[in-house]
RNA sequence: GUCACCAUCGUCUAUCCGGUUAGGACAGAGGCCUCUCAAGCCUCCAAGACGGGUUCAAAUCCCGUUGGUGACACCA
């Protein structure tokens, strides 16, 4: 059997870091199987659904790197599938016209909680016959008894009493389907035969369940992944910094290290810690999959970019970062970038930041500016290295990393100095930090003039 | 409140069907390297929520307690 899946996002945001992973676990299951993977836009809440969130949506699927089989489907434009389903219902007798308002409604659940109970609709227009109207809704009619049982991808079996079912509403005042009755139609129309979706989504399971069966329709294999928590294992939240996958890729994130970062966080193969796509799809058959709820570590996926940053090819990285560059208004060339970039990869964990220490090559000397640790290096003695230095180097026939690297040491060990009295005050002088590449590979990339330049400005 | 699900180092996790000095990774501490900052390498710190069973043997199976997460809409 082809196994396909199906991602379900509502265009009512960006697309979410929980979102991105169950999107990621969909993908990597269908490519795994040879399936097919689809995508579908859940806009039945007109007031809350944005084109540019699906737009949006869309971007951050193409930069995770996950393509999406066949044509997009819209909930809004399937309104008469829904609507034709519903009918069939109402005519088997598994659903009914309600007229009940929200206010009514809304005090037969206070009943119910005063009672200890579950909040629910109490069935009132169950067997009242009433017919299509203004202002009515049509309702499942859940089974007065019994049980339903499904078996979970990831949680295992998960059983459920159909008293603790509620006559949902399926076709809204106003016409529209709602989530439980739209999602059953389509999935089944789709030919989705597992359908991975958050944790969320369990206890409405059994609810669809009824609805498929009711529909006449094969049940598909559940699999519920659990919720990304906070690090402090509340939900995650705005205060816990970026949550959405765009602000990941406009932070410097490579897309790599964001799903192997996700795909680790409730899954796992053995002790392995970076896949490569086409390990992921190799390895992950939809097993191994964590049932408990993980918190999400920003310290880890640091490292992990890092990791990634430090295994791109050299013109690739700098394809990714010379925008970045850019952004910080400094127009310059992927080629200027790339020849940089082998002094900063392991010194920068993303793109962003990694963009932000090319910045002092591309700074005019009179503009460049001296951090407050830098100026240490740059007391009596250190000044006067640089005068001395700034003679020698001015001398040196070639002006290679190695020629410099030599006279460099040359010099201290004749003098009989420590090269601590001239590293710290030609870093400082050259690029204006207190940390950074090895003295020489600064004014091998800077070239002779403008480390002269610099060196002579800070020495005065 | 009711229901469902879950519970191994601070965090992510391994330990496929009971027998391990409970392993790896991130973070943290220390060291090596070194002109600095990183990277890299090495070492260390650190866990089976609690209480009962079953069993020769339990982190692993069962029950309970506690705790956590989710759900309980004419939102998805």
């Amino acid at each position: 059997m082809k196994v396909v899946t199906r991602f379900a996002p509502s265009p009512t945001g960006h697309l979410h870091i929980g979102g991105g992973r169950t999107a990621i676990f969909c993908w990597l299951m269908a490519r795994h199987y040879g399936g097919e993977f689809r995508l579908r836009i859940e806009d039945t809440d007109a007031l809350r659904s944005k084109q540019e969130y699906t737009d949006s949506i869309l971007a951050s699927m193409k930069w995770l790197g996950l393509d999406w089989d066949g044509e997009l489907t819209y909930q809004s434009r399937r309104l008469d599938v829904y609507n034709a389903a519903i009918d069939r219902l109402l005519e088997t007798g598994h659903a009914y016209w309600c007229d009940c308002t929200p206010e009514e409604v809304e005090a037969m659940r206070a009943v119910a909680r005063a009672k200890g109970e579950k909040p629910r609709y109490n069935g009132r227009c169950r067997d009242r016959g009433l017919s299509a109207g203004p202002g009515r809704v049509v309702r499942l009619r859940v089974p007065d008894e019994g049980v339903i049982s499904f078996n979970d991808m990831v949680k295992g079996p998960v059983s459920v009493d159909v008293s603790e079912l509620d006559d949902m509403v399926l076709r809204r005042t106003d016409g529209m389907p709602t989530y439980n009755m739209a999602v059953v139609v389509d999935d089944h129309d789709m030919g989705v035969t597992h359908v991975i979706r958050g944790d969320d989504h369990v206890s409405n399971t059994p609810k669809q369940i009824l609805l498929y069966q009711a529909l006449g329709f094969d049940v598909p294999v559940f699999g519920h992944v659990p919720m990304i928590l906070g690090p402090d294992h509340q939900k995650l939240s705005k205060r816990h910094g970026a949550r959405a996958v765009i602000e990941y890729e406009q932070d410097g994130l490579i897309p790599q290290a964001l799903v192997n970062y996700l795909v680790r966080l409730g899954w796992s193969h053995g002790d392995q810690e970076i896949f490569s796509l086409r390990e992921l799809v190799e390895l992950f058959d939809g097993g191994s999959l964590n049932s408990a709820p993980a918190a999400f570590d920003p310290d880890k996926l640091k490292w992990l970019n890092a990791h990634y940053l430090r295994h791109t090819p050299l013109p690739e990285l700098a394809a990714m970062t010379a925008p970045f560059v850019r952004k910080l208004g400094f127009e310059v060339s992927q080629e200027a970038v790339e020849k940089l970039l082998p002094m900063y990869v392991e010194r920068a964990s993303d793109l962003a930041a990694l963009a932000q220490s090319l910045t002092v090559y591309f700074t005019p000397a009179e503009a460049l500016v001296i951090e407050d640790k830098a100026m240490k290096a740059l007391n009596e003695d250190g000044r006067q290295q640089l005068s001395i230095l700034h003679g020698l180097l001015a001398a040196l026939p070639e002006f290679t990393a190695e020629a410099i690297d030599r006279l460099l040491h040359d010099y201290v060990e004749q003098k009989g100095l420590k090269f601590k009295q001239v590293g710290p005050p030609l870093r400082s002088a050259l690029i204006g930090l207190a940390g950074g590449p090895s003295v020489h590979d600064i004014m091998a990339a800077l070239g002779r003039e403008e480390s002269l330049k610099r060196i002579r400005r800070a020495a005065a």
